[in-house]
This record gives structure tokens, C-alpha cells and sequence, in this order.
DNA sequence: ATAAAAACCTGATATAGATTATAATATGGA
DNA sequence: TCCATATTATAATCTATATCAGGTTTTTAT
């Protein structure tokens, strides 16, 4: 199902720039290398599940995965997506509890999985490595309490134009038309989990967008057409 | 208005243990000393206002703190409170945002400052200072995203019967009788701005907590009667 | 290529909780 | 102590959005 291979090198990841173990130098990024395992999981498919103890750390090679809580009566929420160079089970790792969310692919994806005992050995040895996980730690809970007040002070025309301006800060392409193409794919249901809404509700303000010409879509894929109005709508804060 | 003091020692600090300089010997918590200064808050006053920069890192030594975000409509939406041992402004320090939210004393607080290029060297030094940082990033990211997911997919009773429950897991005093006392006093404004709804729909569902003989008060004191029937009513995911 | 299953969309109805209004109580300052 | 202000409380509307029901289109698997 889920093809592994024994070693990758960390030198030559294409999101080596990005990740966490961006400062170390080339002696250690082969430690680390010697240290991991990479998988290749198909979109869909689970790296690990809500209730699960940790046993290391995850680091996206390539790809992107939605963090996300089921509820007592199934339904999904989804409070995180990381991807190129992000870490996953962090939170859970250093916190010493087991997973409280579900790790699942959004698409075809390159993951390495590094033991939680090398990770904190190198931790103690590179202070740049806790450095870049406090970053990303403090970037994450940035955004999850954004989305707290978002939830309580917004309803969901505006924490939608919001989400669609979130997504082109990390997903953004930019055209030569001006507009820019968002490089992810979600399902509608999956956007209505990200806002806290039924996804009948969001379909209904998507057309809403499309009608006035703010976005538009390319098969699965959102076009931003007018970022400015959509800026406007979001009604931000700072 | 806030009165000074050059130096208080950390040493002798009340809530040393608890804080992110418990593993520092002796000497490099004199370091520390001599790197701060301490201040006394009255109950309201601010810390630091959305929008500032921030220069250094805050350390409660005794007190209570509410980490708000004010919306356009000037409505609040408290995010965190952060007590006795905790960290303040890491978040912003760290992504080298100005401060995204405004923090508040919700009583007469002792409060410290760090100033931010000690608080780097420091980190480089210790390793056990990046660790605890890490550790409360982690669960104060936990908490923000299980708040997303509460807000998801609960409706107020469930969120208030929460909200009292994580109260009690931070301020809960257990009585002979068998009752817990929340030792946190927050008005009905502020409750309602934690979980996301109208003081007066708060209002409505603790009144029928305490028609039901959940919970009880003393002047503005919460005493929990029956923790179990609020669990129940809370539907927790794990 | 075709069937089956997801995903998407639209309209009608129901409802949780916001909003508005009004009053009672508590708190703190002069 | 008393007045002013803030906080708590309850009830009556109103509304944004969930839910339900129906259809269409797209994707996936055979």
C-alpha cells in the first residue's frame, strides 16, 4: 500500500530551504538522513490518527496534508494543512500526549519520519533546530487563534473571502493576467470544514463569489480574479 | 500608574518551578535577574496592545492575564489566559509580527520582563529554556485548535459546560464537600467572548446550570457541584 | 465505454442563538 | 452613605445559517 524507501538524503530534498533542519550543516544533515525513513502516501491516505501515542516526527518532503478532528458524531474539522517543508505530530510529540487529530493526505506525497529520540538529541545539539520548530510553533498558533476570532467575530461570507486570502498567502500563484491560481485542491466539503460550516453554505456564497467575478474556477482549481474585493469582504483586522 | 521595581530574583520567585527557567542552575538564574525588570499591574491594565512591537518576553510571577483580539466593531474575543508561571508575547517575539492581540490583567498581577536579545542568548545557552518554550507553544497550540474544533461542532451549552471544565483543570481548588472553586473571576462579558457568543445567551445557559444544580456561586465565584453531569453535557471528543 | 459513486448545486423550511428592550442587582467612588 | 455606573438577568423578536430534499455534474472504477 504505502511504499517506503530506506533512506533519502535531506541534502538533496527539495524542501530543504524550507524545513526545520534548514541551519545544520552538511555532516549533520546526513546524520539526520541516516536516521529516517521516507514514504510515499497516495491522497487520502492517513499518516497517522487521533488517539495514536507519537513515536516521532513527520516532515513533508513534498506534498500536503490536512490535520484534522472528528467529532463524536463523525463529522470532520479541519484545523490545520501543512505542506512542503512543514512538520507534522510536533504538537503531540513535545507535549507528551497522544495524537489529538488525524494526519491525512490531500495529495500524493513524500514524508519522512524521523524517531523521536534522534529528534531530541539533535535538538539539544542544534539550538537552530528548536529554533525553527518554535517559529513554526508560533506561526501554527498564530493562525489557530486567527481562527478563533475569526469564528467568533465573523460570519461565513466573511471567513470565507478570508480563507480564499489565507490560501493564496501559502498556495498563491500568480498569473501574467494579474489573477492568481491557487495551487491546492480541496473538496467543497473540505473548505466548509476549514470555515465551520455546512458545506450547502459555502457552495452557496462560492457561486455568490463567482457571480460577482471575485474568483473563478479551472475544474477543481480557484482563481483569484479580484484580490482587493475579496480583502474587502473579509473585513480584516490589522 | 504601575509601580517598578529594578530587580526581584528569580530565584526566590514564587512560581519558579513552574515557569520556563526551572532547569537553570543557581548563576544563570542570577543571569536572568539582572536581565529584567518586574511590575506591578492593576486589574485592567494592559501589558501590550495589538499592533505594538514587541521587544521582550513577559513572565507572570502572580496573577492572571486575558490575551484578547479586538475585531473591527471593537468586540472582544479572548483567546488565551495565561496565569502564575506562564509566558507572555513568546508568540510575537518569535515570528517577529507586531503583537496580534492585546493582553490584559484580570487582577493585580506581578509580572516580568525579559528584554528580547538576553532572552536569545539565553536560548542558545540553554537548551532547557528552547524546550519549555517548545512545550508551551505545543499546548497552547493544542487548546487553540481544540477550540476551533469545539466551535465547530458544539453548540453553547456544550462549549459553556467545557469552558467551565478547562477552567477547573487550571483553577479548580477541591472542597471538602466534594465541589471544586474556580479561583478566576471573569465577568459574564468575558466568559461569553471565550467561547464565542452573546453575554446574554451565556447568561441564559448558566442560569439553567445552576437551575439544574451544576454549579453554584459565591459573589462572582464559580463552584462546581456536579463535574460528571457537565462532562456529560460537554460531549468531549477523547 | 459505461456503470456506480462522489461531489456539486439549488430551493424550501426550521431553529439556535443574536439582537433589542427593560428591569433588577451589585459595585465602587465621592 | 448614597448616587452613578457596571453587571446580571429575563423575555420577545428576528435572522443567519443548518438541515432536508431534490436534482445535476464530475470522478472513479471496471
Amino acid at each position: 500500500m504505502r511504499q517506503s524507501k530506506k533512506s533519502t538524503d535531506c541534502e538533496s530534498c527539495s524542501s530543504k530551504e524550507k524545513g526545520v533542519f534548514c541551519d545544520l550543516e552538511k555532516s549533520d544533515l546526513e546524520e539526520v538522513s541516516d536516521n529516517k525513513v521516507t514514504n510515499f502516501y497516495k491522497k487520502g491516505q492517513t499518516l497517522f490518527f487521533q488517539g495514536n501515542p507519537p513515536f516521532g516526527l513527520y516532515c513533508i518532503g513534498e506534498g500536503k496534508v490536512k490535520v484534522s478532528k472528528i467529532g463524536n458524531d463523525g463529522k470532520e474539522s479541519i484545523v490545520r494543512v501543512a505542506s512542503d517543508g512543514d512538520v507534522l505530530g510536533h504538537r503531540s510529540l513535545f507535549t507528551e500526549q497522544y495524537y489529538t487529530a488525524t494526519a491525512t493526505a490531500l495529495e500524493d506525497s513524500r514524508i519522512c519520519f524521523i524517531d523521536k529520540k534522534f529528534i531530541m538529541k539533535a535538538m539539544q545539539k542544534h539550538p537552530s533546530l528548536s529554533f525553527n520548530l518554535i517559529s513554526r510553533l508560533s506561526r501554527d498558533l498564530g493562525s489557530a487563534e486567527q481562527k478563533v476570532a475569526s469564528l467568533f467575530q465573523k460570519n461565513v461570507r466573511e471567513r470565507l473571502a478570508e480563507l480564499i486570502l489565507v490560501l493564496k498567502e501559502s498556495y498563491g500563484v500568480s498569473n501574467e493576467d494579474g489573477s492568481f491560481t491557487l495551487n491546492i485542491k480541496l473538496t467543497r466539503e473540505e473548505m466548509a470544514s476549514m470555515i465551520g460550516t455546512a458545506s450547502e453554505t459555502l457552495i452557496r456564497f462560492m457561486s455568490e463569489f463567482k457571480d460577482d467575478g471575485l474568483i473563478t474556477q479551472q475544474g477543481k482549481t480557484i482563481i483569484i480574479l479580484d484580490e482587493e474585493a475579496l480583502v474587502d469582504l473579509a473585513n480584516l483586522t490589522y
